[in-house]
DNA sequence: TACTATTTTGTAATGATTATAAGTTTATTA
DNA sequence: TAATAAACTTATAATCATTACAAAATAGTA
């Protein structure tokens, strides 16, 4: 995602009606340069440099508030732990069950539409897909 | 899914090299039985009437077993606790945000093949919606 | 029967997430 | 500006699903 200025971050915030704290702002500045779904504790270790009196607990919430404001999803490709997301395009998910990195890929989402069953309201799709990625089948030859 | 004897289970483990301990057997026919994707929890609470020593460590321990084999899959739509699907055939998950229930629905896999990254291997696809139920819509009006 | 391998079980440990209450900052009022 | 209220952050404890571990029970074999 293109570079933000903290002027950008606070105005997208503010469009929502949530408070831009520093701790919200630098949260969500991470969220859009991170490509690599983040948890919790990847956010929280970036980050408590930056703001050495950050909490875990306040991880939990402003992601929290970022979620009921629609500027963050959740991604949950695996049970372990939940996985954070910026990115605002409809897109599929790939994990590699080799290294473990969770992908980013295009995916039209209006493909699957004819396939909801009658009579039902959808208002969330994921597509998650696992296998192994074209770097590590590049490194198993 | 149809009903299944015991010699019928005990035959199904068998070919996967899984020994038919009747804690085995009784696991996997309540998850042939089953159309709501039960938590560990509901299985265990289910089968302790039939097994009063049952143990929800054997449960866990038996539905990895399942899992290795194929005979069953994770279905972990919701990040709070993994549910389990014997169904056979691929199809796709909606969870209703009303009631909870999840439910399952014809889903052609082959529609979304050509979205899947090139050079990318994919061994398993999962498609999740979310959204209200038409039982909810009805009970709504 | 005696021995071995496998499975089951109970208990303890782990780890992600939430609950709670106190501390801190920000906004509002007088 | 000082006092007060509201919002936000923080530390700590609690919860809960899952795993680790070791002992007990069961099945298989010689
Ligand atoms: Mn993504
Ligand atoms: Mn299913
Ligand atoms: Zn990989
Ligand atoms: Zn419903």
């Amino acid at each position: 995602m293109k570079e933000m200025t903290i002027k950008d971050l606070t105005e997208i915030l503010k469009e929502k009606n949530v408070k831009p704290s520093l701790q919200r702002l630098k949260i969500l500045e991470f969220l859009f340069k991170a490509n690599n779904h983040p948890t919790v504790d990847e956010i929280y270790s970036a980050l408590i440099k930056d703001i050495p009196t950050l909490s875990k607990t306040t991880v939990y919430n402003t992601l929290n508030v970022l979620i009921e404001s629609e500027l963050v999803k959740v991604v949950n490709i695996e049970n372990t732990e939940s996985r954070y997301d910026a990115i605002p395009e409809e897109h599929g998910h790939f994990k590699c069950r080799q290294c473990g990195k969770i992908y980013d890929f295009h995916f039209d989402m209006n493909l699957i539409d004819s396939q909801v069953p009658p009579g039902f309201i959808v208002s969330e799709k994921d597509v998650f897909f696992k296998g192994i990625c074209r770097e590590c089948l590049n490194n198993n030859i």
